[in-house]
DNA sequence: CGTTTTATTGAATAGCCTCAATATCGGTGG
DNA sequence: CCACCGATATTGAGGCTATTCAATAAAACG
């Protein structure tokens, strides 16, 4: 019985998803079914390793992990940022080997899926692998998003444009408002994120403070000067809110 | 009867598909019927516009084409080449609006697909399902290793690293082998996709040429010292030769 | 052939990085 | 409860990579 007090409680998928359509009542049972096997992956464990076969995806139900690629000379991509809601190794199931790793940077609480029990959700309610295809495929856009801020755009703007497509995502499970969310994030994961050195994050975050548009400091991000950022990221405001699944 | 001369002739998504895993007779045959609305398309003219509703995607049968993001100060990433045996446009049958453009970059002949016809495919065959949508993952995956590369590689590895990864997919197809590639890339097109200058792309170039390693020139690509390359690029061979669906 | 793309090279500059040092935070054990 | 230690954050200095601007050459195209 999905009914707590705090949103992110194995609901945030259903919100999410909901979001977006209306999802029948059929459809939540069977999202919620597959959150039977419920576990807790600590901070820093990888819980998908690149290169590692690992047909198993799992359904973020709360904490925050990140999923990157790891260079042999020691430094890493991080592909995504995952919050709750989001699926986590869906790729493994496709493929013999992972091509990412994920690692949860807070305690996170996750349920397994096995591959058979996402088909036979699919095969339950088509309705529900239209609405998790979409999902995928708002991810997909976003890392395309993410490719285009690396390629063309300058370390601040890259990193405003960033803090508030993160800030979209989280609203869509309750996690954040307009005045800013609450972010476990590090100024090394920014770096890893943005493709940029930690050093540079960091005087990055303190021009952005001192100029007054967004704050990053203490676990919190603080959108001190929405509108001004909106302008300066050039941020999409339809950016995730007009890529609702077709046909709903 | 797709068996000319030219490989590329509509076959290139059977070849590709068959290349990782037995199609059954059905499967081609579905496949094939697929290719009905055959069209050509002129170099430089979008198929698809970014924030447009268009909900039809195209199978590349023939010739060369890119997708990209424009931002507003008009420059603009590329965030994949498409070759023949590629799928154009997918996402766009699942979003209202399209989140990206895709641009002929030579004469290009595909067939486009109405989503009621994919889906009825996919019904006839579950397996042809199953083979999209590892080559969507396997697209996916590549993208996420382009932002890597931008994100943490130095130009001329990205460099090698691109050019690497191309050879291999347009082996699968047919359209390379160990020496190297036709390929209709210009300088310009190197640089929207690997987020440089065309300057420093031309200058890349040429060090490389000097160097012994790769020659880029006059449309086509020859490998001069392919382990050297691989090495360099620390590019990992099982890269996509690995990426085979799974359970096949 | 003229005209427009595409390629090429030089010079100066800007953005971001590396190295290095110090400060602060958060947790841990005595 | 405090001292300590590792992780995180902060700032300066100098250097390298890649950019912009600019000019010219060479192909491609109609």
């Amino acid at each position: 019985m999905p009914n707590q007090t705090p949103v992110t409680q194995d609901s945030a998928i259903i919100r999410k998803l909901a979001s977006f359509g209306a999802l029948s009542s059929t459809d939540m049972t069977v999202l919620s079914d597959l959150h039977q096997r419920r576990r807790r992956y600590a901070s820093g464990r990888e819980m998908v390793r690149q290169g590692h076969r690992n047909r198993t995806a799992y359904i973020l139900a709360d904490g925050w992990a990140v999923s990157y690629i790891l260079l042999p000379d020691g430094s890493r991509q991080i592909v995504d940022v995952r919050i709750p809601g989001d699926f986590l190794g869906l790729g493994s199931m496709l493929f013999n080997k992972s091509s990412q790793n994920v690692e949860p940077i807070t305690t996170v609480e996750a349920s397994e899926i096995q591959e058979s029990d996402l088909l036979s959700a699919f095969a339950a309610t088509p309705n529900l692998g239209r609405a998790l295809l979409w999902a995928a495929s708002r991810d997909q856009s976003m890392v395309a998003g993410r490719l285009t801020s690396l390629g063309r755009r300058q370390a601040p703007e890259r990193m405003v444009h960033f803090l508030l497509e993160l800030g979209v995502r989280l609203r869509l499970v309750g996690l954040a408002d307009k005045t800013g969310y609450a972010c476990p994030l590090t100024q090394y994961h920014l770096a890893d994120l943005l493709g940029l050195s930690p050093v540079h994050v960091n005087r990055v975050l303190r021009d952005l403070r001192e100029a007054g548009m967004v704050t990053f400091q203490n676990g919190h991000v603080a959108f001190d000067d929405l509108p001004r950022m909106v302008a300066f990221a050039d941020f999409d405001r339809e950016y995730l809110d007009d890529k609702v699944p077709a046909q709903w």
